[in-house]
DNA sequence: AATAAAAACGAAAACGTTTGAGATTTTAAT
DNA sequence: ATTAAAATCTCAAACGTTTTCGTTTTTATT
């Protein structure tokens, strides 16, 4: 069907090698013979067999991305700075996991070699040992990852996120407030409200505490609800992402509460959509583009054979202050 | 360096081909060799080279997808859903295009065999002689496309946009607005917005209409600046997308505007987010799920040889009453 | 016990490239 | 004109599978 290097041999007379280093700009064929060559090749709209050219090389001139999912603001902008990074030199191939278990699959997946490279977005540590074999034979990156013996295995990119929480908290207590509650459960987030709280002696109310999996729009939505429930109610609330922020902030509205008047609300990551929002959302930013940058850019290198060894790169963060905090008025 | 089906051939001491074949259960070999040989590439830790067996089988077992880029609900939302239609059997990768040459460039890729088929996500039109060439070697699928000519390069899939932006231009009409503005440029939402303008004699103002590629929210932002220096104002915006409605909405209420009692703003996409805003966004739903996964299926089944014929699909958009739209109060 | 049938395995080609070594031709140097 | 060197091209192996066909061994049939 398709149209291979034979096929040009054919019609041009010549050997099928002759006609790869023909198009290859090999030295040791003559620039007349390259010139008739090229010219069929290209009469016959010819492309190279990518499957061959795999195996031959022993690459697949792809980079896997293995990203939670893709229908939320933090994962969707990393990924596109990923794949802005990688796009020009090779080929990205897009893995979700929703558990263990699928991730488990991809690692199997690329043992196999279909791809040359991976980056990891928030990896599983139970899968530590897979990644120090895989790491031998392709360079990996961690994207969010804080555990350092994953360097082992490949270098980690990533935010300081328990800067931000800190950052984010103090910036609430700064502002009057005593009863402050906390969404999310990142570890590292919330070591950062902690250290913070600990730090201005503020202290800490297992109620306003919600701790679990919440980072969709829906979860905070929910635990809005429970917020309003309390006898007793924070004034200012930490929350793991600006969509569990929104969440909750949505329900808060819809039931009277105005923010920031009666309650402060601070998000994390940023999101594009956060300085859109009514009122315009505090929140930490922590650079997704250049994370995602900064992973493609160090896998690349590692496959040039620059920079062997394994990186540890954490970026600042950064609070924005907006308008769904204010100072706390009795 | 990894382990290949002559190393477990080696050990057991049995042909490659006998390993092959013992491995993939083939009925010829013994039920003892089988389990000595699965035992032997179990210890080993062997996988299935990817790139040789992509060659030998003319398949990648790989989708393609390519669409604009990912940081936006819509795309994003779709993207995960074609994933979730595919990823069990096919790995997906992920190509953007900023522009049209990109696009083509994905097009030539496709055609060296490293997809087995391909999802178009607003397919650019020049590029039908392409399609066609490249839809008689891999199945394709376009979403969002409404030129049927498309049909003879893959099959279609996507809403009723025209129809969606009928209904939303209509339920503005209905709610008493006179003066009405649209921002954006999709030809099929503009098209229902005209149908729906004419079919009840609302004069179009030229002022009112922001005609361009509006699709973010920095450009609804400012598209709100610029209604704001309007000496008349519409009361009722259509808007492209739901990016662009929250852009606009959030430069006029810190203008001081009230949505929906000054002005109503309604959306398109009905993205995750649009009923969480202040105030919920009135949108339009197009099944971003439900396109993505029969554009994965169909697909898949192309791939399975079912159903040669490409086909036509076309899903009906629902309007979404919320809160961003009001009764116009003269 | 002889023959046919079935079962189990091996040999080799194929997929379409790339690449180093070898063969041939041309050019340069004496 | 002879030889060395350079240029140009061909050969063949290699990448790691899959698969068809052929060969050998085992089992069944009479």
């Amino acid at each position: 069907m398709a149209v291979s290097l034979k096929d040009i041999a054919k019609k041009a007379g010549v050997h099928v090698s002759t006609v790869s280093k023909a198009l290859s700009d090999n030295a040791e064929i003559n620039i007349d013979t390259k010139r008739k060559i090229k010219k069929i090749a290209d009469e016959l709209n010819y492309v190279p067999n990518y499957r061959a050219q795999a195996l031959v090389n022993q690459k697949t001139k792809t980079i896997g991305v293995v990203v939670p999912y893709l229908n939320n603001f933090y994962y969707s902008e990393l990924t596109q700075a990923i794949k802005d990074g990688i796009q020009e030199d090779y080929r990205v191939s897009l893995y979700s996991k929703d558990n263990i278990e699928e991730e488990f699959k991809h690692i199997k997946a690329f043992k196999s070699g279909e791809v040359d490279g991976a980056v990891f977005v928030w990896a599983f540590l139970e899968h530590i040992d897979e990644f120090k074999e895989l790491g031998k034979q392709i360079p990996l990156v961690f994207i969010g990852n804080h555990q350092v013996e994953l360097t082992k295995a490949g270098s980690i990119v990533r935010c300081d996120l328990q800067e931000g929480g800190y950052q984010l908290t103090k910036h609430i207590i700064e502002l009057g407030h005593k009863k402050i509650g906390y969404i999310g459960n990142e570890f590292q987030r919330y070591q950062g409200f902690l250290q913070a709280m600990k730090e201005f002696k503020i202290p800490i109310n297992n109620d306003f505490l919600f701790l679990g999996p919440y980072d969709l729009f829906e979860a905070g939505l929910n635990i809005g609800k429970e917020i309003i429930e309390l006898s007793e109610k924070p004034t200012g609330i930490v929350c793991i992402n600006d969509e569990v922020a929104i969440g909750a902030a949505s329900t808060l509205i819809k039931e009277g509460f105005k923010i920031p008047e009666d309650i402060s609300i601070g998000g994390n990551d940023n999101t594009d959509f956060s300085k859109y929002y009514n009122p315009p959302l505090t929140s930490v930013r922590i650079s997704k583009k250049k994370v995602g940058l900064k992973a493609a850019e160090i896998i690349k290198n590692k496959l040039n054979d620059d920079i062997p060894e394994n990186q540890l790169i954490i970026y600042p963060p950064q609070l924005i202050k907006r308008e769904s905090t204010a100072v706390f008025e009795n």
